[in-house]
DNA sequence: CTGAAAGCGCTAACAC
DNA sequence: GTGTTAGCGCTTTCAG
């Protein structure tokens, strides 16, 4: 972190602020105590509500009533430093910029945050290692009670070693090191959800195109197909699963491919080669659902929702994934696994129809 | 902020921490002094690099040494109650989960800060006011150097009273009152940009589709290409100007009635109105660029550059929005106008060639 | 029921 | 060159 600054230190020129009337220095507790007459003991008896301090109505109404006169706010840095630990829960990421996802993450891990009283001090790395070094060394400093780390899709990392002086859980991403306390999303249902739409509809002959990127998603959704089409009685058959590229040209790229092998449905690894595929299928003059079933995986917003038709497709679950890793940090919940598989609901529009034979 | 709590505060079980051997208490400034053999100034002033104090290269050594030995790691909260001021900048948003767009602000925002060795401390509101007073409380009480307030779309909006304490910024928003600081998208200079776009590849009959929903887009846009058509000498049909919701459907309804007045170019509001439009125009069987050139807005990563064909559009500096407000926050450029206007850049892609009869 | 006083970890005069 | 000391704003025994 590096320390440049040339600021004025300006307030903006706003209208004249309500509550700290020309007052450069902030109000004091010892300001509150002196206007009320009371101690600066009695005023942080009150300010903090404590239950079994018994301070007489008379008192606490004099005391809140000086806090409303100068606009007094407690200083938090002083209250952390007595109290040792802060309010704050750190949240590293590689990358808000670079998805839509990450940001669901963020959002998650905020509100939940927020409900037990914590603040979210963010720093996006962007993948850039000596800057997450100091992003965590900077947390380390304002004494967080924790540190999520997140990844913005969902693979395997390596644990910084500043990390380790934290109280840490891993956040869509998981290390090698057993113990270590991580939430992910279920892969495998996913998949399983996935290729269940489209059992439920009565096909039979679905394809998969799979990603040509190794990943936990690239196994954890096939291995999914594969217990769909077994828990439905349906042997694996390996023609109708092929590879590519995970976006939009991977996807209209497989179009031939696909068609090649009588599939009456598919399940794309994702909904950008979903989105691809709807391309393909068209030019091929192939209606979906009508002459082929698709349903994606990710639901991402913009993509799946405003296909035509509307894609059916599992979503990945970000905003949870940041729920349960705040709750993780702060041991919230009961003492499960040290990893956390977050369940991928299937969300149903309407690229999804049975088979014209059927 | 509610605060509720019922954690174990227990490390997770990871491996041995490399630093901090067994110590429960974090290691102070103090405790480095006693192991080196001299005073806490002493080693203040070595910690922090103080240019002008004189010590000698020895007694830096010694101290350098502890801090290493003993895994020293400043309190930062010591530092910010001494100081007054701390090194964050809060930055409230409505919505970092709602759009792909927030995260970019959010990525600007901390590079800049980050560089001038700030962190980032931020609230998602998600529209919900009374969370956003509170947000704004914390960060006060935090000492933040300054406050961002941002909004995931382009609008005009009111400070909320606690935001006047401190000093901030409106971020891809604005206040009616004169002299509120604001960084905003230059929406005129996008949609002349826009319009440019066709015009450079010599169409004549440019239609547009604007949005249904009032918004400094929606005139900016249509203002920038009344501009940019006649600075080209070609008079404003008015007929040629039609309106539907922002959104794939809009555009795909919208086919029909672009398709009556012989335009040979579309410009959209948005790339989410050109998604739907590209379908449209796939139905009426017509060829984009060949039949009609189209060009977008907003530079939707996701959506323009995957579409058949990749969409030509003007992109929308949210990145630059962070980067800026931060800037202006700290009083880093110029003292120019009150409310900065960021240049919104043209991405060519290859959905805009020349009209068929040219 | 309330006040006095001792710090939390660090910085900044000001001595020596 | 380096040590002493007085706080920053707040919480928290411990007296009374």
């Amino acid at each position: 972190m590096s320390s440049k600054e040339n600021g004025s230190g300006k307030r903006a020129p706003a209208a004249g602020s309500p509550r700290t009337p020309g007052r450069a220095h902030p109000v004091t507790l010892r300001e509150v105590a002196e206007a009320a007459g009371v101690s600066t003991a009695t005023v942080s008896l009150v300010v903090n509500k404590k239950k079994d301090a018994r301070i007489a109505e008379e008192t606490r109404q004099r005391v809140e009533d000086a806090i409303r006169t100068l606009g007094y706010r407690p200083n938090a840095m002083a209250k952390t430093l007595v109290s040792g630990t802060s309010r704050f829960i750190g949240l590293v990421a590689d990358g808000v910029a670079t998805t839509p996802f990450a940001g669901q993450i963020i959002h998650g891990a905020q509100d939940e945050a927020w409900k037990h009283g914590y603040a979210l001090l963010i720093a996006n790395t962007e993948g850039n290692g000596e800057l997450e070094q100091d992003a965590i060394q900077m947390m380390l400093e304002y004494k967080v009670r924790g540190i999520l780390y997140s990844t913005w899709f969902h693979r395997q990392t390596d644990i910084p070693a500043p990390l380790r002086e934290a109280d840490f859980v891993l956040v869509n991403c998981f290390s090698a090191e057993p113990g270590a306390r991580a939430v992910v999303p279920d892969e495998i249902q996913g998949g399983r959800s996935a290729t269940e739409i489209l059992l439920r509809h009565g096909h039979h002959r679905i394809a998969f195109i799979n990603a040509t990127i190794p990943a936990p998603a690239k196994d954890g959704r096939l291995l999914g197909y594969r217990e769909a089409l077994e828990e439905a009685g349906i042997p694996f058959d390996p023609e109708l699963v092929m590879e590519a590229y995970p976006d939009q040209e991977g996807g209209y790229r497989a179009t031939g491919e696909l068609l090649k092998h009588g599939a009456t449905a598919v399940y794309c690894y994702n909904d950008r080669m979903a989105m691809g595929l709807y391309d393909g299928l068209r030019e091929h003059g192939l209606s979906i659902p009508d002459d082929i079933a698709v349903v994606g995986f990710d639901n991402q917003e913009v993509i799946a929702a405003h296909l035509r038709p509307p894609l059916s497709t599992v979503a990945l679950p970000h905003y949870e994934l940041g729920v349960a890793g705040v709750r993780m940090l702060l041991g919230l919940d009961s003492p499960a696994e040290a990893v956390a598989k977050m369940h991928c609901p299937a969300v149903e529009r309407t690229s999804v129809r049975a088979p014209a034979h059927a």
